[in-house]
RNA sequence: GCCCGGGUGGCGUAAUCGGUAGACGCGGCGGUCUUAAACACCGCUGUCCUUCGGGACGUGGGGGUUCAAAUCCCUCCCCGGGCACCA
């Protein structure tokens, strides 16, 4: 339980070791603030320049908060080389941070000042002809001339009031106004003129660019836009050389280098970095030069951990009288208990009995009011459960030695740029403090390398698919009435899933319904129905005097909700069908990874099946005229279950588990009939069944195992393992096919070798008249499966 | 626009290495039981043609490689998810 102080004790306990490891620290910076949840939010926590909680526009705004250095570890969480984690993940993760390869560039600026600027392609120095600064750089004042102050002014404060969502909106015009003054491009010494514009970010690279217009879209369109200057510096193979006044777009792609200088003629190709030999040229002529290097420059920020909230853990931080910052002598630091809400900033800000506390030497001092982002409980937990009240540090070291790291954790992809990403760097901090240093002796002790086991959380992941809400169609209805300026006045509305398209003024499928207002889709058009007041509603099984509400609408597939009324009750589905079979047939009735829409008929045959388990393992089994063929037939085919259900479960396809034992049932039921199977094999092959089925029906198999005679419980039984002389089959289905079309299947031993399987072929009854055809000019054999005869 | 998934019967899905397409289940059809219905049980169920022997077609579309393609290659279309003025 997080919010305990038995377990955020420990969360703040890191925290104290991030900040003393220099991984935590307070820094100013443009940050999202949510004026809904009044507290300020990380950039993973923003979607589409929303809040990921309640959907409403963030804010861009200055602050100091508290951040961690999670981009110190950006290299080391790209690598996924160590872990089994589902693709989607990684591509997420891997976009998320970033990575672009290039060079850092300093522009020169006429006020003596220089300016840095990031860039993937360096090649294209010599073609850059103007440059863009963020509104929010500081060099902007020193910058701006005297005649340009109050429009840059008036620019830099439109582009502040813009929200997030605005400066996104797609398509969007370049705006932008010129400072007045000068930078000098390096590699040619040109005066070069510096705007502002709001399509350069602050928060990404320097705040700064080289505009490269002939070369680069967004560059091209506000080169357009305000008249600059658009030189070519790249000219493709087999083509015109690009005339930087008549170009109607940026040429982005492969060539070589012109007008160019040193790297002239060098070959440009769409790989990144120094993979591009265009790219490496110019980074060596930069770094000979000194007016550059390679640089690399990471998409991620470091994530913003500050939360104005009440909730979450207190950041266990003290504001000294002197304005220094210190780690809170003693932990935890605990919320207070009942602290006053008003609805409006945290209430931790007002409460001095919280706030006035004293520092290590025992002075007046503040505390931090703010608490952690709850990402931060989350990305330790794993290790909390290892001992849960070890007092004297987060984890016991002897049980992490022991079980770490997490062998396979599941849950929704829509935690992988957050929670999964967190927990990731997470560990690899907590390994760097020392934090897994007590655990790693532990293990040096039994002899055992602790070497990697501390680098990530998880092993293995796997994202499971989300059940989405079932389809049903609308209530066919009848409507009596008449039209009124292009809506239909309803006299009577009657539900009949047979009616006939004629069979009054508006008959269709009811699609949507708005209070009393209707939506119903007829054979050619969509109907407006309004149903007044005292208008005869009439469904057919529901009796007393009907209305509108109580008719049924159609639903679409999406995502369960209950504002759309389309959720599945799992509590409803128990009582109706037991827990067992509610269990099994989300297991059986999809791609566990995948998901898709509830079926609700489907789950009869989930019942059924637990139904016939039963009765498999509850009724006596009697013999009668005993076969060692078919005792060996049921045997074989309990035992193939064990190979494929270990298998299937080892690869979370929990669907194919089931429906191997599905298979075996049907077969148990087959042998219960013809009562040619021994006893000996009928209960071997049950225990079987009801071992493998345990773990995704544990109740009702237990309870059947204690009936057979059992003492132990079935959970406690070991995995079975498949003997491969029963599971062997003793016959195989040799496919014949004519020009690998098949013609014809015969039952051959499995050893029988090629000559054999060949000469079977081609006496195959029904092959003959294909034979009779033409020649058999090729043969290829792959026994005991397959023959395949080209004939012509 | 870029990056990941994915597209197979009426439906959910399966097919481990390029070798029997459709396992298992739902639904549907036929039958047994029943006064009847439900339940249960048995059989059939990709499409089309058929002289009932069988034949043709079939895994989003088109093209290719191969004795053989759901599977590999090229190309296009569609659906879901993620990222996106990232220099």
């Amino acid at each position: 339980v997080s919010c305990d102080p038995e377990y955020y004790k420990w969360t703040q306990w890191l925290f104290r070791r991030f900040f003393e490891g220099g991984i935590a620290y307070r820094g100013k910076a443009i940050v999202n603030w949510s004026p809904t949840l009044q507290t300020v939010l990380a950039n993973e926590q923003v979607i589409d320049g929303k809040d990921e909680r309640t959907g409403q526009p963030v804010i861009q705004k200055k602050m100091e908060q508290w951040f961690f250095a999670i981009t110190n570890y950006a290299d080391e969480l790209l690598d996924f080389s160590s872990i089994d984690w589902p693709e989607p993940v990684k591509a997420m993760q891997t976009n998320w941070i970033g990575r672009s390869e290039g060079a850092e560039v300093v522009f020169a600026l006429e006020t003596g000042d220089e300016i840095p600027v990031f860039t993937t392609r360096p090649d294209t120095l010599w073609g850059a002809t103007f440059m863009v600064l963020a509104p929010e750089h500081a060099l902007v004042d020193v910058l701006t001339t005297e005649e340009q102050r109050s429009t840059v002014d008036d620019y830099r404060i439109a582009a502040a009031a813009r929200s997030e969502l605005e400066r996104m909106e797609a398509d969007r015009e370049k705006t932008g106004v010129f400072t007045g003054g000068y930078a000098i491009n390096p590699v040619n010494g040109e005066r070069i003129p510096v705007w502002v514009a709001d399509y350069v970010l602050l928060s990404y690279g320097s705040g700064a660019i080289m505009a490269v217009p002939a070369h680069d879209q967004r560059d091209f369109e506000f080169a357009r836009q305000f008249e600059l200057r658009v030189v070519p510096v790249i000219q493709a193979a087999n083509a015109d050389p690009l005339d930087g006044s008549t170009m109607t777009e940026a040429y982005v792609g492969p060539g070589s280098m012109v007008g160019s200088g040193p790297i002239d003629g060098i070959e440009t190709r769409d790989a990144k970095g120094r993979a591009n030999p265009s790219v490496a040229a110019a980074i060596d002529w930069l770094s000979a030069r000194g007016t550059g290097e390679e640089a690399i420059s990471f998409r991620m920020r470091d994530w913003l951990i500050s939360r104005q909230r009440y909730w979450g853990a207190p950041i266990p931080m003290v504001f000294r009288a002197d304005g220094t910052i210190e780690a809170a002598p003693d932990l935890p630091v605990l919320l207070p208990e009942a602290p006053a809400f008003t609805g409006g900033p945290s209430p931790l800000t007002t409460d001095e009995q919280f706030i006035e506390t004293v520092d290590s030497e025992g002075q007046p001092a503040r505390r931090e009011s703010d608490t952690m982002d709850t990402f931060m409980c989350s990305s330790w937990y794993p290790y909390r459960y290892l001992s849960p009240h070890f007092g004297t540090a987060p984890f016991d070291p002897e049980e992490a030695a022991y079980w770490l790291p997490v062998d396979t954790y599941t849950g929704g992809a829509e935690h992988a740029t957050m929670h999964l990403l967190y927990t990731r760097f997470f560990t690899k901090a907590m390994r760097d403090l020392g934090v897994f240093d007590d655990a790693a002796h532990v293990m040096r002790e039994h002899d055992r390398d602790p070497e990697g086991v501390f680098d990530e959380p998880m092993t293995q992941s796997r994202n499971q698919g989300q059940i989405l809400g079932e389809e049903r169609p609308g209530d066919r209805l009848v409507v009596a009435g008449e039209w009124l300026d292009g809506r239909f006045v309803a006299e009577s509305v009657r539900v009949d899933d047979h009616a006939a398209s004629d069979a009054g003024p508006v008959v269709g499928e009811l699609i949507r319904r708005t209070e009393r207002t209707l939506q119903v889709q007829t054979v050619d058009a969509t109907v407006t129905v309004e149903v007044p007041e005292g208008a005869e509603v009439e469904v057919p099984g529901i009796d007393g005097v009907n209305d509108v509400t109580q008719l049924r609408h159609y639903l679409e597939v999406q995502r369960m909700s209950k504002s759309k009324g389309n959720t599945v009750n799992p509590d409803e589905l128990v009582e109706r069908y037991g827990a067992d079979t509610v269990r099994l047939y989300l297991m059986f009735a999809f791609d566990w990874e995948k998901g898709g829409p509830w079926d609700s008929r489907g789950i009869s045959g989930a019942r059924r099946f637990i139904e016939d388990v039963w009765k498999i393992g509850t009724t006596a089994y009697e013999p009668g005229a005993v076969s060692d063929e078919s005792s060996l037939a049921l045997r074989r085919s309990a035992h193939q279950a064990v190979t494929k259900v270990s298998r299937d479960m080892e690869a979370f396809k929990w669907n194919t588990a089931i429906a191997a034992l599905m298979t075996l049932r049907n077969d148990l039921l087959g042998a219960r009939r013809n009562a040619t199977v021994s006893l000996d094999a009928w209960n071997e092959s049950v225990d079987l069944l009801l071992v493998l089925l345990a773990p995704i029906a544990p109740h009702v198999t237990e309870e059947i195992w204690f009936g057979r005679g059992s003492t132990a419980s079935i959970h406690l039984q070991a995995w079975p393992e498949a003997d491969s002389t029963v599971a062997a089959d003793q016959t195989v289905t040799l496919v014949v096919q004519v020009n690998g079309k098949v013609r014809d299947r015969i039952d051959v031993s499995p050893d029988i070798d090629e000559d054999a399987a060949v000469a079977a072929a081609m006496a195959a009854e029904r092959i003959q008249k294909w034979l009779t055809k033409g020649e058999v000019r090729k043969v290829v054999a792959r026994p005991p499966n397959l023959v395949n005869l080209v004939i012509n």
